[in-house]
DNA sequence: TATGAATGAGAATTCATTCAT
DNA sequence: TATGAATGAATTCTCATTCAT
């Protein structure tokens, strides 16, 4: 139980020290944001010389980046695996924007993280040559899902994908990312168990009651 | 006695260097969130001695909860001109959703500092006293709208105006707040004249396409 | 005697801290070169914060070239008090010959700050205002002694003053400036005192017997 | 075995790299002095793993050492294909001027890393036991230049050759060592063919108008 | 009410050097 | 002979904050 007990020692390997540093970041990154994270945290979280960040990832910065570019990834991995082109257009937007707010709640590092980017004018997603590159499928699964559902009869016609992804992103991420604020302001719990079932049931209903005619 | 011949003589009253240095720390935070934030570049920008802002506020933290304070007031003022209990429910709906979006777009200092407090998790807010004081109208006024429009057989039953709020104010916020990556990853400009009426469209009919029974 | 016997009140005075921070850094500047020098020892040499050094010299940088610029100016106004014009050109050749050789002696900080400053292609230099502006009155001193030997019948005509004056500078320079490794290689004193006449003879005869014909 | 595929065959022999080394090392000490050189470029200067420079060479200071030890050899081979022993007086003096203002030229890192070595005052050339045994021909071939030409009647009696040497060099060293400071202060080029051909000339001038007795 | 001078505690980054293979 | 991984000790610079008037 002693903090020293072992002298910890650590083989020597790049691909593991990269990825600890990586995660470390992640966590320092998402919780304190780009100005407020520091270095030597980064470095005691991944159990690694502070020394060995500069070694692998230039600065802060390009850190950064190397952090966001990863987050990314892991969406854009994520979104790969919900497949809903031959799923029923209604349950394939029931679990569009399940695994959207689903995906919120598990990875709360990515809100803020895209907080801190966008307070920094995307600056570093702009330089990125990965990120642009790794498109969401998302937008054209939504778009194949409203064809289909209009076709059926059951939407509505004119629906731009592009506006109802960010709508139904905008609705789990405002919510769960001024959870602090928002609770303190309504003085009612929005994360316990209920009011999460709640807010997905809403959500769905907001944009099901949008989509579907009768 | 001045040692320089022209002293520039600037009288200042103390509300107007309070003033002063409410604005320019607003915009500071705004700019760089409170990690970020400079008191250097605040005392700059207010063109006030730095020891003058901790002359009136305390700290750096307690001048970040004057500013928030400040923030909520503003938006608290505004709320309170939009009248809509004689307004027909559907343009009652029409009027918050168009408020909330330029209300967001003329302030978009809001949207980074409530980014920054939900970072620090509400910290400053829970601490301050006026805040949660200055209920907002706009939920009384949603619910009174819903309960109009549904006696009324425009619109459904069961909405629960809190998390309706939410929805509307999110449907604004993310489009805005993170306008930076959106327009980036999309590669397509989201705050034109032409995508900011096209999205004040889509967020009006997905909400009343909701609300809407016919 | 002790290191710490008195806390050592020191009255706070802009003027006074700043030209403790020059002194400083121009010895340690002298001392180490621009590379070498550390501001931490030029802090503990003007017995002031280090932080005080960013204050009033934004970085080490410019702290450099404000150095340079007084050690330039120095050298400007000790030039200023040679009065050579009413001067018999021997004696005056004889005495601009000292003058600099004594000058280097006195100020040897000004040899390595040079060096220091070549050694970076006068990127310092090329940066300031002041020593363009700073004409070393010696030229001209030069140029009339050279005119006047001329007219006289005593000196050699169709001398470039400026050439001279390299030449003049050049053979005190090196003889002063790389005496650690001279002294070394020729196993032998250059800088006691009979060393230095016998020097300053050479010199003098060497330039004179140039100049001078009969 | 190689984890990548095609691994840069790059066969090398130790004689190789230690060359590479010292090549590498000579102009990054040349450019930026022992306290602005860094051992990482000078590994990537010499393609060369940055272990392998302390495999050869004990340390940054033993390098510098090696460095200087090969600029000594190389300027002491140099001045002993000058043979001036069977030239005329006055044309051995414009020879030795002549080579030694081309060396220069022609090596300016010897003149960057000679002051380098003053400025850490020649304690790594009082180490080496190489180059005090490298003595320079150059003085005595000028003792006996001297000899013969006031034996002559050409020359004037009593100059002290050691003295001499210095001049010479000195009047080279000064104007090429400092020509970015001189070339500013006086605004002229100082390393244009004219200005160059014109230098020469002068000190020419100024060395043979000493020593010739008419 | 107002301000220029000053500072201790960090913070990012650098650097020569060593470890392990 | 050669190299990628790793590090402790600086080093420059920053920042919120306080002192003294």
């Amino acid at each position: 139980m002693a903090k020293r007990s072992a002298p910890e020692i650590r083989p020597r390997d790049a691909d593991r020290s990269q990825k600890d540093i990586l995660g470390a970041a992640l966590a320092e990154f998402a919780e304190f944001g780009l100005g407020g994270a520091r270095m030597d945290r980064i470095a005691d979280r991944a159990q690694v010389n502070k020394r060995l960040i500069y070694y692998y990832f230039e600065s802060k910065e390009s850190l950064f980046l190397a952090v966001l570019e990863g987050a990314y990834e892991g969406i854009r991995n994520e979104e790969k695996q919900l497949n809903l082109t031959q799923v029923d257009p209604v349950e394939a937007i029931r679990r569009l924007i399940a695994f959207t707010w689903n995906y919120y709640i598990e990875h709360p590092e990515f809100l803020t993280l895209l907080n801190s980017e966008n307070l920094h004018k995307a600056r570093h997603l702009k330089q990125s040559k990965k990120i642009p590159a790794m498109h969401s499928p998302l937008v054209e699964m939504l778009a194949d899902v409203l064809e289909r559902g209009h076709k059926a009869g059951i939407f509505r016609a004119g629906v731009d994908p592009v506006q109802l992804y960010i709508s139904i992103a905008g609705l789990s991420y405002f919510y769960l990312g001024n959870s602090y604020t928002l609770s303190t302001i309504f003085n009612r719990s929005l994360l316990g168990a209920k009011a999460r079932v709640e807010r997905l049931s809403h959500m769905t209903d907001l944009v099901l009651g949008y989509l579907v005619r009768d």
